[in-house]
DNA sequence: TTAAACTTTCAAAAATAATTGAAAGTTTTT
DNA sequence: AAAAACTTTCAATTATTTTTGAAAGTTTAA
């Protein structure tokens, strides 16, 4: 396979498998570009590549910036804004797992708190919706912390030893 | 709160968490429902309840039984078919991540292989494509690979005792 | 075998999400 | 201070995904 063939083959399959994991097609491939790319890389390239418009890219690139997964980089003499990728992939899945815990599992824990509280659990109905909801409790936070201690012990020894036994 | 309020919080809730994992709002409302539910739910009983059609019902009643977490009950003496979630939460996680593998991480790596095959790979460009898709296959190897062996060992002793470290 | 009870399919319609592009906004240079 | 070089925003458009509902299909009962 060419290069050509190959980089383009690339950002694709990242764009689809991007939409499976509700991030929208643009933003994922707009990140595959730039995790393949050495140099710093313009709106202006990305927009050519890709053949998207100037919002696009901008709102995307935007979108990219807040997960805090690419950067903007600045090249000497240059005027207009460059951008690149976080390309240590561990940084890359412990922002990843960091953030959507944020922004998906605390806010899901927190429902399932609250609606596991119903008031006066009379009906067998009712009982097992509360102790339904308290196993999916317990379930999700712990996950979550796991999630947690594996990203945040990964480069230490007692980390390195556990990936080793799991693998 | 009351039983009724909190059960449709719940289920919206779900069902909008859904969407940002690439599965959508129905099926994963048809799922929160059956979670809940301690009988079997019958397809009259879901349409009600969710206020959505026959169609789109059996659909995704089809899809969540693909996944393999909702199986058909038969209540005696009844002529329809029933439904029921798979409710051990282990188990639930196991299938919802072997699938994916199958499903998502398998076709990718395959494409990681392939595209970081590139021939005569002469300008730096095309060294630093390889390097990069060499390392992101690793890395997606791996982890495919730990999750495996996380459920795989999940409720054996030395998967509990990683468990107990990992808290 | 026929009718009744129920489920699945799928083309069309509706709802949702992504994209465009031009105007407005910024920053830098002269 | 004005122009130039660039980025952001957002209403309108376009594309994608989901949902509907009626027809076709299937299974059970009489």
């Amino acid at each position: 396979m060419q290069f050509d063939e190959a980089k383009n083959k690339f950002v694709q399959t990242w764009g689809a498998l991007g939409s499976q994991w509700g991030i929208n097609k643009t933003m994922a491939q707009i990140h595959a570009l730039l995790m393949v790319s050495k140099e710093p890389v313009s709106m202006e390239d990305i927009m050519q590549e890709l053949q998207i418009s100037r919002g696009n890219a901008s709102m995307n690139l935007r979108g990219l910036m807040d997960w805090g997964i690419v950067y903007k980089a600045n090249k000497p003499g240059e005027r207009r804004e460059f951008f690149i990728a976080e390309k240590d992939l561990d940084e890359l899945a412990t922002k990843i797992a960091k953030e959507r815990s944020k922004r998906e599992i605390k806010p899901a824990l927190k429902v399932l708190k609250e609606v596991s509280a119903v008031d006066g659990n009379t009906s067998e109905e009712a009982k097992h919706f509360v102790a339904q909801t308290k196993k999916l409790y317990e379930f999700v936070a712990s996950a979550d912390e796991m999630i947690d201690k594996v990203t945040e012990y990964k480069d230490n020894w007692l980390g390195k030893l556990m990936m080793k036994i799991l693998r």
